[in-house]
DNA sequence: CTGAAAGCGCTAACAC
DNA sequence: GTGTTAGCGCTTTCAG
């Protein structure tokens, strides 16, 4: 049975706090050990197999070491790069605890609860969109003393720091990425949503379109609750395609929202015989992998997801120790990826 | 701050004890609550916001109600459809931890001691072939009688139960659907590597081939340690392709032990003018979400990872209640999809 | 039907 | 330098 520090306290013949002190090579105050006794203590315990009982530490230690991350989604490696930049931040003295939501407000509350009788030290979450939790999340920060670091999404209504790549930037560039292949009517392929971070995208398209003197050419196709239904995507895509067709002038590029739609576009357009890119450039907004790949090779905008992670978790990590809590926010720059689905015209 | 147990029975005039057991729901042995009391308490717990404190009750428990989930990595969505499997089964008493060793020894192993640490009442783990960690594994399921199911592959010199694909059926049945469609010439890219599921797909493949009495044909290309690194993918592809167009006679289907590498040998074919499937049918093993991309197509072998979970999880409850312990095996089923990158000769 | 009390294994004052 | 002790918030006997 898993060895205390009691039994290793009576055979090193020294007392619990002694030991205590010693595994955790922690003198605090004016506490110094002899290296003598730590020396030994540790080849007890060793010899012993100790463990620590990390459950006991954090109900003594009123922290348990361990920080909540809830994200939306793990299809595709969004999140799992996000994570791995928050692993590599924290570790090894917090372990992240990973919670997904889909969405679905159910699951997120459910989580978000988790994470209090969890008693975890902070939270980085992705925002679903569902005001409904907005209460929650105000719970967490103010009555539990929690801090929380948002990524990709403002909660309306919360002042929380907040890490995100810049959205308004991505489309921004994207259109001008593609003005100056020559591009003039490009269509602007988004999702309709509450959430403010499509607010952005929206905006840089607009901005950019605007600036480029190209407001006359501007149109938006767009739907609600787009998120990732490999079905729903399906359909989104042959009506995007469909209503191309119909338009004149036909636009020469679309700027779709994200990859993932993006790849479905591009099979509506092949089953219909739309040379990608002779007759038609196509660009995502957010470099997934699958971008990459020889066979696909779409074009489409990169960032350093890794890094949003890690700033996520540097933010939190002041938080926790310093109990500040001014509502700092971190944009993150992006890069365009071109590849083989735009042509210069 | 945080409301306990012990305010609330306070507040509601009993003691801590009857809140404890009101507020689960539980009358164990001659125990029964009165409807009013437990109304009562309920609703003070409720208007007071009170959130169980899962540590100390862990702690006093001897269960944490957390069962600890070691994947290998999860980039595409392999283990994102096994762990929602596992949720689903366990949900909503346990709670699983997530961890992920991408192939590293040392991940693996500090994973492994966190999940000791954390008193995880079981583990789901899919072992990543290093034998320094099976000691570890051998510790926490005797020392700590921490019960363990394995997916996916075997520990050698362990005894555990273990839920997994069927990998000889996978290449067996690639083998014969090809056959199927007229290929006799058929070869199998695959990778070397200690982790005894690799032999059971090079067994399928060669069981298949001699069955059909092609024995003659039978060529093996393989690489060790091809863990979808994208570059060592690329390069591994090239050579597959050019040791391909070496040969005489040429094979006319190629068997690749998963997608992704498959992927890159659809890009090397088509940058080299090989016309797939005119020219060379091309199949994966582990159908991942880009194949069924209509740009790609690839065909593959799909199974139910989601059942995979659930099944894992299943066992691992078994055993958590009843303390059993025999080395269960569950093999499950899969099905070829057929698509475009193979067609019939 | 309900309460008192003994821990769970550890941390961190507070003593000496 | 090291030890004593009072909790952390809960579960679970055991005693009414």
């Amino acid at each position: 049975m898993a060895v205390t520090l009691k039994q290793i306290a009576e055979k090193a013949g020294v007392s619990l706090t002694t030991v205590s002190f010693a595994l955790r090579g922690r003198q605090p105050g004016k506490r110094r050990l002899s290296p003598n006794t730590v020396e030994r203590i540790l080849e007890v315990a060793d010899e012993m197999g100790y463990r620590p009982n990390h459950v006991a530490a954090s109900l003594a230690g009123k922290r348990t070491f361990t920080i909540g991350v809830l994200v939306t989604a793990l299809r595709g490696d969004f999140y799992e790069r996000v994570l791995f930049g928050i692993k590599k931040e924290v570790y090894p003295e917090f372990s992240p605890v990973l919670a997904v939501h889909n969405y679905n407000p159910e699951y997120e509350k459910n989580e978000l609860e988790n994470f209090i009788s969890k008693r975890v030290d902070g939270v980085i979450a992705a925002f679903s969109g569902h005001a409904d939790n907005i209460e929650l999340y105000r719970e967490i920060n103010e009555k539990y003393n929690i801090p929380i670091v948002l990524i990709d999404r403002r909660i309306p209504g919360l002042e929380l720091p907040l890490v995100r790549t810049d959205h308004f930037d991505t489309s921004h560039r994207a259109v001008n990425s593609l003005f100056k292949l020559g591009h003039r009517n490009i269509t602007y392929v988004g999702v309709v949503d509450n959430l403010e971070y499509m607010e952005l995208f929206n905006d840089g398209y607009r901005t950019a379109m605007i600036e480029l003197g190209l407001e006359d050419n501007m149109k938006i196709v767009s739907q609600t609750d787009a998120h990732r239904n490999q079905k729903v995507l399906k359909k989104f895509a042959t009506r995007v395609i469909s209503a191309w067709e119909k338009t004149s002038p036909q636009a020469t590029a679309l700027m779709v929202i994200n990859d993932w739609l993006a790849y479905e576009i591009l099979g509506v357009c092949h089953d219909r015989g739309i040379n990608v890119p002779q007759g038609l450039s196509v660009m995502g907004l957010d470099d997934c992998s699958p971008s990459e790949l020889p066979t696909i090779g779409l074009s489409s905008v990169w960032a350093d997801l890794e890094l949003v992670g890690k700033n996520a978790a540097k933010l939190l990590l002041e938080r926790i120790e310093n109990n500040s809590n001014e509502p700092t926010r971190i944009i993150l720059p992006v890069h365009v990826r071109m590849r083989k689905t735009t042509r210069p015209l």
